[in-house]
DNA sequence: TTGTACGCGTTATCAG
DNA sequence: CTGATAACGCGTACAA
């Protein structure tokens, strides 16, 4: 800065003024400054700024698990709005370790991030409460529901998609309905425990087949292959993600069960490939990429100085032929 | 710090000195400091350490297109090598546009990142040349080979993947093989075109149909749409991306063409699901975690001083069910 | 081994 | 409308 301000002529800090558009300065002086600007390729430095003003336009992002594709979809949606007004994504991977999520926050808030959009792997982590309080940032958290947590969150109705589930598994005849599920510590897999039960309570003679495990291929197969060797099998299946979907297709495929002759399939959360299964899954989808954006418009928001907010997005059973009639006992 | 000072008794640069671990620094005064420093919940400001030292610990990752599940995978890789350097990955989407990747290049600059990860949209950018020449730190391509670059780079063998596949196509009976290509402004398609058109350069009466698009499921589905309506058909298909196999699949399905019997099928680029297709999918697979890290290796070594190296990671083909005898005509 | 003082690149305040 | 200058939080040469 200093060296265009001498290439121009003029103060540093009418440099300042040129480069962050204050209003009070003449056309002469904007033009001199630009020019010599151009002249140089100067560039302001962003620690500088950020270490003067004390914003780093920057938002945080810290994600269960990076490699889910969801994460990708959803990080899309930020990554648009983020653009949009001008702030940069920093993201940390979790793992699916509760500690080191509570260690990326401290790195959050070492970097001095803006804002922090916020998956964590255990809601009920102990220490985790204490951690988000500290945090001099507003927090945004992604389908997750943590106790205490007074900051903005993107929902899933994941009720109203798997009622949908259920009540269209019921209707074709299915008496014992199996939900292999993920790990109870997040909102989602307690959602759908919850409207499982919730679901079968008055249906007379319809029993849940509750598993809670893990968001993993490995879990999906194990649990799958124990459900089915009971003498009283499950005829219809719920996957709890995708990559226990992933399990839940390879057990079925080594039991020689037929979908859904022997078992009919349900899976939370899309896919675009899921359709092109023979016979296509079922599922119960949602917008990650609305997720993605509203999450980051409401941190924005709340940098703004806008008040904490919760917003509950839609879901939506797809039925396929995965689900159909389950064979006569 | 000046709060941890006071309260400890000591100076501030003897603060600094506890902080940075430098050596000449008595055990009392390290335990004080430390005192004080819990007592505070002090953490230093990496803003402010940044614009003295002058480095960020921050890796900026620039990807071609967030959404596609491969770069999920990529940025895992990268982050577990990143984080055991102690850095931090700082990411942008540049949505398949080759203008909006320069942006975000000067986006990284401005944000001083240590050192970058590129995937470009388009290779072929006449400006792009001259603002990569221009980036104050080293740059690590992924998979892509850009003109006059002399950075470090990650490249996929493609070809040999391909050569397999091409191989066990030829020798099951196919005389005509399609290749439903993405863009060939990036290396991946264009590797890709050049090893169709060599393997069966040299295998009599075989006919490499060629077709060069995007990396889109719309682009897919209509030129296999297109190469189904010919006369003379190829008997097999190979889809040069994840997103492209989900337009073929979708054209053949509508074509209610069967695979193997009416049309062999293999995929670029695995995923997981691919395999419980029906049948499952031939891919030509590699590991996307290894590039991630091996990526993130490479920046950080240049960053220590090392001098660009490009890395090559081998391709495999997996055969599967989808390819088999095409009918006899 | 510890303390003093300066500068990193900006912005904001204030005086002119 | 413009210029001089302090301060943001930290690291480091240098002196003590």
């Amino acid at each position: 800065m200093k060296e265009v301000a001498e290439r121009a002529g003029v103060a540093i800090s009418s440099v300042s003024r040129v480069i962050s558009g204050h209003p009070d300065v003449s056309e002469a002086m904007r033009a001199r400054v630009m020019k010599a600007i151009e002249e140089l390729e100067f560039r302001p430095d962003a620690r500088a700024q950020s270490l003067r003003t004390g914003s780093t336009h920057t938002i945080g992002f810290i994600a269960a698990d990076i490699s889910n594709p969801l994460f990708a979809e959803i990080a899309t949606g930020a990554e648009i709005e983020l653009r949009a007004w001008n702030y940069s994504m920093l993201v940390a991977n979790a793992f699916n370790d509760a500690e080191l999520v509570r260690e990326q926050l401290l790195l959050m808030e070492h970097r001095s991030v803006d804002g922090l959009l916020l998956s964590v792997s255990d809601e009920t982590d102990p220490e985790l409460q204490a951690v988000l309080q500290r945090m001099p940032f507003p927090i945004t958290l992604i389908d997750r529901d943590v106790r205490g947590f007074t900051g903005s969150a993107v929902l899933s109705d994941h009720a109203a998609g798997l009622e949908e589930a259920v009540a269209c598994l019921v209707s074709l005849g299915h008496r014992r309905i199996a939900l292999v599920n993920g790990s109870e510590k997040v909102r989602p897999s307690r959602e759908r425990a919850a409207t499982l039960r919730r679901a079968l309570e008055h249906a007379d003679g319809v029993v849940p087949e509750l598993r809670m495990g893990e968001f993993s291929a490995e879990y999906g197969y194990a649990a799958t292959r124990e459900l089915m060797a009971k003498s009283a099998r499950p005829t219809a299946v719920i996957a709890g993600s995708n990559q226990i979907l992933m399990g839940v297709l390879q057990a079925l495929r080594d039991l020689a069960l037929t979908v859904p002759d022997d078992v009919s399939l349900v899976s939370c959360d899309d896919l675009p490939v899921l359709s092109f299964l023979d016979p296509p899954v079922s599922t119960i989808a949602r917008d990650p990429l609305a997720m993605g954006t509203q999450a980051a418009q409401l941190v924005l928001e709340e940098i703004d100085g806008a008040a904490p907010k919760s917003v509950v997005l839609a879901t939506e059973f797809r039925r396929t032929a995965s689900c159909g009639a389950p064979a006569a006992p």
